[in-house]
DNA sequence: TTTTGGTGATAAATAATTGTTATGGGTGGT
DNA sequence: ACCACCCATAACAATTATTTATCACCAAAA
């Protein structure tokens, strides 16, 4: 059964004229004739009666009209609402990322794209970069920010072959210390200044956390955790209370200046954008994610916000 | 654009799987990818991402799926219509006649027809049979209970050649007299009876009128009209309240002996059914038509309640 | 009455679409 | 490295749709 018939057996109706509706469609008269036929045939009614003026509807026609009027309605709409998807007229988004791209880095980037499409719908999801990556994979979400290196996860199925990885903005890790703390003021330290002394972090398994303490390894030093934390605005309010020192994004402080950072070996981390390949992007995401790439090369700057 | 495509879009993204799907659906693989791409072409998006596992809907596929299974929804729904009405589990009929065929003759038969199809609903005009041959030529009757002989009518550009008449039902118009009447209980009269007596009639232009008048002119007597209605109820309380005689179909009467006949020439007319014969009947239309048939060769008893 | 103009239906040829079989490319698991 | 499974593609066959030309029919006009 061919949608035409019904656009057809529509436009007779309308035409109660079957040639004039031929003239319509751009068919001719037999052609037109035929796949009323068709349609008859195949619903066991005739549809018309035939005159020497004209078609008439049938009560079974007048029936099947609102029918099959029902049913190009929905293909009609259902070609808008495609059309609307590429327009960015509708649609949706889900992105994940670390706290510090969901706190400082997303916020002016979403704000500025919501601004331009305003009708797409917004998921964000603070969570690991592990989580992001799985996600991304499960096709839960669109588009992730992680902190790279990243390590192949193991709690999914997905083959790992198509996730696309695409470095983003290079970020830096600063120290925060509290007001009355020796290093106050100061642009810089080492990691000898750090031995013994009380410090604010992020939880394990968090990829600031992981950088930090690679460091701290490989210099061979001691540190006093005296808390761990999930949220970063919470870190600087424990150092701002003086419990101890803290490692926070760049991007996280209010000037450039802000906050100590490691002279001789800046602790420095590149985030990504993260999906799938192989799968089609939804016309929101890649718009976003296009606006993405252009704000990192666009804006160096610590806030992002140009 | 096909429906199949949309009923085969369904059961690759219910299958996720388009082997699978092919299979359901009584055709091979490559048909089933070669619809899919045709649909995707069409709606100028892709509507699946195909993996090594099987198939996964894109947003867009997410999108349209809700569209499609609508658009077939709907015609399936105008199959189902169509099958009912067939089955007169749904439809209607209008019927026109006469004030005897609408006030005796038709509302036994339609208890019957309703009871049998209790979902078909009934459209009655009582008008004259002028009035109900025009209607049928229109449309707006599917069938009209007239008296014989019609006369062609003049009030519609529809034409009259595929009008068809099939006769009804006899019936015999009986004088009916006041209880205080010279002829009260006699069971016949004859014209010249008549002269100078008040009567009270049906109203001029309809069909039972005609027929007195024409008998009335025949027998060479003066009529004293004293009232004309248009109600046969009317007459007969206006007979019963001493204001004159008067003329009422036999089916009017309660009992088959009731009224005087004229004996020597009895004033019979003939009902009959009307309608277009190059229009297509509706299932009910043929349904009542049948069994008004049966009925008038079955009853021959003037309450035709059988 | 015959004629004429306009209706949709039909026939045959052609065009377009659809479906099948056979095969290929790619991916993931063994 | 191979195998199994997925979908895509190519070539051919079958089916379906469309066009052109013509017909039968009806109604209105001559």
């Amino acid at each position: 059964m061919n949608l035409d018939y019904l656009q057809t057996f529509i436009a007779i109706a309308r035409e109660s004229h079957m040639t004039r509706a031929a003239e319509q469609l751009h068919l001719t008269q037999p052609a037109v004739s035929a796949q009323l036929s068709k349609l008859e045939d195949e619903l066991g009614q005739k549809l018309f009666d035939r005159t020497s003026k004209g078609m008439v509807l049938t009560e079974a026609g007048r029936t099947f009209k609102v029918y099959a009027e029902r049913s190009l309605a929905a293909m009609e709409d259902g070609r808008t609402a495609l059309d609307e998807l590429i327009g960015l007229r509708s649609g949706s988004l889900a992105v994940g990322g670390g706290a510090t791209a969901t706190t400082y880095l997303l916020p002016p980037v979403l704000g500025r794209f919501h601004e331009e499409q305003p009708e797409i719908r917004f998921f964000v999801r603070e969570q690991s970069s592990q989580q992001s990556i799985v996600d991304v994979l499960e096709g839960k979400l669109d588009l992730g920010i992680v902190t790279l290196p990243i390590k192949a996860p193991n709690e999914t199925r997905e083959p790992i072959s198509r996730l696309e990885i695409v470095p983003w903005v290079e970020d830096e890790l600063r120290l925060i210390v509290p007001p009355d703390h020796p290093a106050s003021g100061a642009k810089s330290f080492e990691w000898g200044d750090l031995d013994g002394q009380p410090l604010v972090l992020f939880e394990a398994g968090s990829a600031v956390r992981e950088i930090i303490d690679e460091r701290v390894e490989k210099a061979g030093i001691d540190l006093d955790i005296v808390m761990e934390l999930r949220a970063i605005e919470s870190i600087k309010q424990m150092v701002a209370q003086g419990i101890g020192a803290g490692f926070v994004s760049q991007f996280a402080l209010s000037r450039a200046d802000e906050g100590l950072r490691c002279l001789k070996d800046p602790i420095s981390r590149r985030l990504a954008i993260a999906y799938r390949s192989d799968r089609t992007q939804s016309p929101a995401a890649r718009a976003f994610f296009e606006m993405l790439q252009s704000q990192s090369s666009a804006g160096s700057d610590s806030s992002l916000s140009s």
